[in-house]
DNA sequence: ATAGGGTTAG
């Protein structure tokens, strides 16, 4: 067609009808509009607004807005079908914002839209949430009788639907006089969607009575509503009904029954699908194959996960984003690094969620400094985060305190307009308080517009690891007069931060009014709190008792907090019965024999300690590693016990060894009983000085400015010794140092820590 | 010329 359009604009005859007919053709090149844009200009036709009317859509479908946003207002006096021209082909083309700047220029020329014009508007502020523009819309449509076109009144339906007023939607669907099979469909799909399944199937029943044919979209719609809300088996029930109606599932059916099916792990149903598959030829569908690798996934198949993205005949990205993931989700962790390599390898075009997806497995498997580092990357190809990238990426910045990448992401959330996200608020204020800087977590909560429960219950988490019990039950009780109810992790972070705080006797009345006043019965883990709370305050008798009595099987957790109270208390007999229940629970956890070596260790029982020592040798397990993390100018040093590989190993001993006289000249002597060997006083000193989280304060001594505060993080609980040495740091260097350990925040100052030494 | 359904990341 090219080259009869081009012959006609080469030659010299300028027949309108000529130019008329090619201008007719389905499309032009750019290149080519750009000619017939110019001829119309020298041969005068523009003054027919046929002409610069067929101009505009062009411009339009080859995304040049600006100059289609010129030529309309060249037009001396545009009409309502010019500017609607151009709106039907922005909202076609999902340019929403476009489409509704054309639609206020239409208005200001004073015209009178259409019922033509206005569905693609109503569908603009459907593509953009924009409920207020919408509604102002339908406001104008039944004032001016508009709402009583078909296609007007099913475009509401849509918009109210999607913006989650289905009462409203109802509402216009009900002023139908004759409801059609379109916005039955919208209805059905719109209730499936907010869980309301009866709604949805009187909708659907009632469309029957009124003579409206269901088609394959109406069922599609109930079958992808179902599965959006979470509502899996009814998805896979309305599949079912689908197939007993008659009808016949195409790739779109298949797409939105397949998240539902791995959901529900039905791995048979996945299989039945996966043959339906085959025998109607829709494998090569991508998103019939991203869903099959998802369910396969979701359903620990791994294998047959494999197989389907090995067999598909065209590597497409969302298939490999699903494998990639799958992986992930069954812990794979390796296999899914490696795929999501070779697809680097290949030149497969990434996009944001192949990103997202293994920056998500890393920050949720171990791999914190890998995540932090796929972010750069991520960036740095040019592919930008949004606003699920980045709680995924923030928990890898807390685990490690990697406060200056956790605030660069914040950075982003404000310059990208993305913080309205309750998601990104609770992975922002989980940040914070993970990184110590519990104030800056406490102004992104106060800051958040809506927040759900997982909001209040990062703020109250983040306060109870840091020991604020006053602050926890400030909030709780702003919680109480707000609309959300607290739930079962709400009473947990009260509870530990009632033990963490030595709040003993409120702790126990929450724990007694949780079920009563709240509706919240108590589960394990608040026992557990429980026992904490009691066994700190020295009350372990009752700590005992309360295991006996519960009405759960207890399990390592309990007798792990009774375990930790008996060390501070130093009581060898409960610590020998709990410990013996946690050596039948978990027989290869080695923090146990640790624990318990150290209680007799305290008391220089060094008999018992080899014995322990022993049992631990003969089931072949060693004493996990210590390692400590601190951030230093942008860059996480990590820090191993023992490990002498760090650079600046040679100035580290030496300050500690300065700092270790200090001690001593001050008589602030080394306590030596928490190393696991029976060894000469001097030696135990040597081991001490390898713990990691002492390396990592020295290192940042080291490192930072004077007085400035430092920021450690250990993977397990810190030592006595180290706690007794960096309260001593602090007053001696006059350093704040904040320390998280496996269970909550130290925050040394002026010699003093915030745990009270009880942890 | 106008309105409805799908996969992969939290």
């Amino acid at each position: 067609m090219s080259k009869q359009a081009l012959r006609v604009f080469d030659t010299h005859h300028h027949h309108s009808t000529t130019i008329l007919t090619s201008l007719n053709l389905p499309t032009l090149s750019l290149p080519q509009t750009r000619q017939a844009h110019a001829q119309i200009l020298r041969t005068g036709l523009f003054i027919h607004s046929h002409f610069t009317t067929k101009l505009l859509s062009l411009y339009a479908n080859h995304l040049q807005f600006s100059q289609a946003n010129t030529l309309i207002k060249s037009i001396q006096h545009p009409d309502v079908f010019s500017f609607s021209t151009l709106i039907h082909a922005y909202s076609k083309l999902n340019q929403f914002t476009q489409a509704i700047l054309i639609f206020s220029q239409l208005v200001s020329h004073k015209l009178f839209p259409d019922t033509r014009v206005i569905p693609s508007v109503i569908k603009s502020c459907t593509g953009l949430n924009n409920l207020r523009y919408g509604k102002q819309i339908h406001g104008f449509c039944v004032t001016s009788g508009l709402c009583k076109d078909q296609f007007v009144q099913s475009s509401l339906v849509h918009l109210y639907v999607k913006c989650s007023r289905i009462n409203y939607a109802h509402k216009v669907f009900d002023e139908m006089s004759q409801p059609d099979v379109v916005s039955c469909s919208t209805l059905v799909s719109g209730y499936a969607r907010d869980r309301c399944v009866n709604e949805a199937k009187l909708v659907f029943g009632r469309m029957v009575e009124l003579g409206v044919e269901p088609n394959l979209v109406t069922w599609n719609g109930m079958v992808a509503g179902f599965n959006q809300s979470g509502c899996h088996l009814e998805a896979v029930m309305v599949f079912r009904d689908m197939i007993l109606s008659g009808f016949e599932p195409d790739g779109t059916s298949v797409s939105s029954v397949l998240p539902a099916v791995g959901e529900s792990e039905d791995v048979r149903v996945g299989v039945q699908v996966h043959g339906y598959v085959c025998k109607r030829g829709i494998g090569s569908d991508k998103c019939v194959v991203s869903a099959l690798i998802d369910m396969y996934g979701k359903c620990s198949c791994a294998m047959e996960m494999s197989q389907v993205f090995d067999e598909m005949p065209q590597r497409d990205v969302g298939a490999c984003n699903a494998l990639v993931s799958g992986f992930a989700r069954n812990g794979l962790t390796d296999d899914a690094l490696n795929a999501f390599n070779r697809l680097r390898d290949q030149e497969m075009e990434l996009n944001v969620v192949s990103w997202t997806s293994i920056i998500a497995c890393c920050s949720q498997h171990g791999k914190d400094i890998e995540a932090l580092d796929l972010f750069r990357q991520m960036q740095v190809s040019g592919v930008k985060p949004n606003a699920v990238t980045i709680p995924c990426l923030l928990p890898a910045c807390g685990n490690i305190a990697a406060l200056m990448h956790g605030k660069a992401a914040h950075g982003f959330v404000l310059r990208t307009g993305i913080s309205d996200s309750v998601y990104v608020g609770s992975a922002l204020i989980d940040m914070y308080a993970n990184c110590g800087r519990i104030h800056l977590a406490r102004v992104c909560f106060d800051r958040m517009l809506v927040r759900n429960i997982v909001c209040w219950n990062a703020i109250m988490g983040g306060y109870a690891m840091h020991g604020n019990a006053n602050e926890v039950i400030e909030i709780f009780h702003l919680m109480e007069k707000s609309d959300k109810k607290p739930d079962f992790i709400t009473f947990t972070s009260l509870l530990s931060a009632c033990s963490h705080s030595g709040l003993t006797e409120q702790g126990e009345q929450f724990f007694n009014k949780m079920a009563k006043d709240y509706g919240v019965k108590p589960r394990i883990e608040h026992y557990a709190c429980l026992v904490t709370l009691l066994g700190r305050a020295g009350k372990l008798n009752e700590a005992f008792s309360t295991i006996e009595n519960m009405p759960f099987e207890p399990d390592a957790c309990v007798w792990g907090a009774l375990l930790s109270s008996c060390r501070v208390h130093n009581n060898i007999k409960l610590a020998e019965v709990a410990a013996n229940k946690l050596f039948e629970l978990e027989p290869n956890n080695p923090g146990n024999y640790v624990l318990l070596s150290n209680i007799y260790a305290n008391k220089g029982l060094w008999k018992e300690v080899d014995r322990v020592r022993d049992m631990m040798k003969s089931m072949g397990m060693k004493k996990n590693p210590g390692c400590s993390w601190i951030e230093i100018k942008n860059k996480v040093h990590m820090l191993l016990a023992g490990d002498v590989s760090h650079p600046q190993m040679v100035k580290i001993l030496e300050k500690m060894d300065n700092l270790t006289m200090e001690m001593k000249k001050l008589g602030c002597l080394p306590v030596t009983s928490f190393v696991l060997q029976d060894v000469e006083d001097q030696e135990k000193e040597h081991i001490l000085c390898g713990h990691s989280e002492k390396l990592a304060v020295v290192l940042g001594l080291l490192n930072t400015p004077q007085r400035s505060t430092l920021q450690v993080i250990k993977n397990l609980r810190i030592c006595g010794d180290c706690h007794d040495f960096i309260k001593f740091v602090s007053k001696l260097e006059q350093r704040e140092i904040f320390i998280r350990d496996t269970n909550r925040f130290h925050h040394f100052k002026y010699g003093l820590c915030s745990c009270g030494d009880y942890w």
